[in-house]
DNA sequence: CGTGAAACCGTCGCCCC
DNA sequence: GGGGCGACGGTTTCACG
């Protein structure tokens, strides 16, 4: 459950499993330094207890032919939760959103979209997005190219930081 | 290598994959109708052909204690390539940019940033990113809560798109 | 692409600290 | 409480048809 501690072997877990989810758990036992068997034990307790959510392969969107990547900046005419909920349950739904964050300040959301190419992109922005129910305004801007596109975590973050605080 | 066209059971297989990186290969093999060694070569040939770039564990960063997230839109001075290149160097660098992506219009890069805290956030826009080299501008905006956050591509739409085409 | 075989791995029960 | 040992069943990964 959440708040649980953990200790130095567990975030070495972590990071071994963020940045090869698909290492075996001998492996991963011989690199945080203890045997296969409680290694499994930890992976799963930390599976469970929603420090792991899942695991995915990186999947290269521009090779398999998304080779449109724009990020959506969205207002809103009301701002009461119910509404806020009823766009983002609208996110979930478009296939072409990928992430859906809510932020603070004068825009209400940032959507990161990818698309085939500029015409279905278009055609869900005008046809979808700007025709949904509340929306006030939305400006896009086109990715032109990926500087750095790093999933997770930190990690080397957090060890300073704990060893700051011992 | 890149342009190898993908068949139906490729796909399946990447899409899979990217639902569940850590999918034991026979289980693998099933779903996608085909048995175990051919999969397994498949799988190879897609890692090598840099349509699978890695797998990685999904870790809640919140959880982890990664409670501040903030999307930074940076412009610059210049946009000469050498220069573009080097604000670029410097993101590759810092732990907290989790991303940093180029963009068209009137910003120049928009950066996904995670951190422990508003203070470490705080330190690091003041201390590295508003005094890095080039930098005009910076906007920042708090993540408030995010509504979707799904990694990869949605394979539906690659479906249909090329069942049109077909 | 499928079959079979060998090596390896995930997983469990048990014992230990 | 967590870590190690040993063993079984399943998996990965060959060579070959």
């Amino acid at each position: 459950m959440a708040g649980t501690r953990l200790d130095p072997i567990d975030r070495k877990i972590l990071a071994e499993l963020q940045a090869d989810g698909r290492m075996t758990n001998v492996e991963l036992a011989k690199r945080v330094g203890i045997s296969a068997p409680p290694c499994l034990r930890r992976v799963r307790t930390l599976e469970e207890s929603g420090y792991i959510r899942g695991y995915h392969a990186d999947v290269d969107s521009r090779e398999l032919g998304f080779e449109v990547q724009v990020f959506a900046m969205v207002g809103l005419n009301s701002q009461a939760e119910a509404d806020l909920s009823a766009f983002e349950e609208l996110c979930r739904c478009w296939s072409l959103v990928r992430e859906c964050h809510m932020l603070n300040g004068e825009v209400d959301f940032i959507l990161k979209c990818v698309a085939p190419d500029l015409s279905t992109f278009q055609s869900f922005l005008t046809e979808d997005l700007l025709k949904a129910e509340n929306v006030a305004s939305v400006k896009t801007s086109l990715v032109i190219r990926d500087a750095k596109d790093e999933p997770g975590v930190p990690f080397d973050v957090l060890e300073e930081r704990i060893s700051r605080n011992a």
